[in-house]
DNA sequence: GCAAATTAATGATTTATTCAAG
DNA sequence: CTTGAATAAATCATTAATTTGC
């Protein structure tokens, strides 16, 4: 068969680079309009969607994050008996390489080749640029209607998150935009969320369970 | 300015009934179709959009377990230390209307007239049945391509999960369907998922993090 | 040397939390 | 205070590495 039925998109070196080059330089939730540029940009060296791109970015912030906050733990469980470590652990000479390098991102600007452009996480039905889709046929018997997506792209690009031990490199909205229409609604004003789960918001978790569980990485 | 620029959907009191009858009736999670269905139905009462109906499944589903989470351990911390000071003033009696009529489904079936029928969770641009938007205008300079909805409508309206100490009605797959393409990436088994995130899978959380809040009710 | 069996990564989905409009 | 909307965390499932047996 001609076309791997591959159900999972595979990101080509070169996509991923990009898509790393981008992380690095600051951008963490691009809105739509980011996302499809990006994709469409993305689309010239492989096939590749904006839902991709969106949960690319949604899994590598939360792995990045993730594994800060193993090595954070590990390094606390290790001096946990001693004494209170000093409240700003910081990478401790770590590779704190802030040198970054810069705009990276029109690496190559023509539009086009592939960028299917179209989101929806899944089989809810593309039926949007869906123009030259090779799998149209494929598509389920969905009523008619058939809406699109559901849940969503994020809006703003709140920055900060481990732009504390991370490498916060600057060099902010990355993406110049800033100009969009940016609705009322998705003007967060940044959350302060930082790598443990404080929650002192208030009532938070409803009960007190008692998840104990070492760090230990038991196999799955 | 003639139409309120409300950024929040309001549910009319009709559609709420029906939603809630669904919910009542066994619908947990609708997919795509299903969603649009309902959202084509509910429209008839008043303006409302895929998401709404997408968001209020989601919502309703989580506070109700939520709400039972509550309760539950209440009842246990009351048994528990014999204490517990009532922490907050409390709501107290809440409006427990657990009076439904049954199966309100089908109540009407006629198509349109509003129907808004775009997902995508907000601003991303509704490109789809983009036909009589009168705010089509507001969109924003999304370059042009734009794709589509983000994240995601589920796919398997998997029942168990409250069905502990719900009502649990059955009446299980209320919206027929069970026809659909189903996607090679969407037959979750069923998923435990009881009422306490047990976590018992192996590696979950990184740390210990001691999030000891016990469950009193304060007023966020 | 290859191929089945395991393990580690990571793309995709679902659930829980949080924010703020009404 | 209720609840629609949005985001982050947790989870699942598939693909790529890697190991092991022949």
């Amino acid at each position: 068969m001609p076309q791997t039925p591959s159900t999972r998109w595979c990101p080509t070196p070169e996509q991923l680079m990009i898509l790393e080059e981008m992380y690095r330089s600051g951008v963490r939730t691009p809105n739509a309009a980011e996302i499809q540029q990006i994709t469409a940009h993305l689309a010239y060296y492989g096939r590749i969607e904006g839902k991709n791109v969106f949960y690319w970015f949604q899994n590598h912030k939360a792995r990045e994050r993730q594994r800060l906050r193993r090595r954070l733990c590990a390094r606390h469980q290790q001096q946990t008996a001693a004494v209170a470590p000093p409240p700003g652990p910081g990478p401790a000479g770590g590779s704190s390489a802030a040198g970054v390098h810069p705009a990276v991102m029109q690496l190559h600007h023509h539009h086009h080749p592939y960028a299917t452009c179209s989101f929806m996480p899944h089989h809810l039905g593309g039926y949007l640029g869906q123009q030259h889709q090779q799998q149209a046929a494929t598509l389920p018997a969905v009523p008619a209607a058939a809406g699109a997506g559901g849940k969503a792209m994020l809006s703003n690009h709140q920055q900060p998150e481990e732009w504390e031990t991370m490498e916060h490199c600057n060099a902010a909205t990355a993406s110049g935009g800033s100009s969009d229409e940016l609705p009322p609604c998705c003007r967060r004003p940044l959350k302060t969320l930082d790598l443990f789960p404080t929650k002192s918001t208030g009532l938070k978790d409803e009960c007190s369970s008692s998840k104990s569980s070492s760090c230990s990485t038991s196999t799955n």
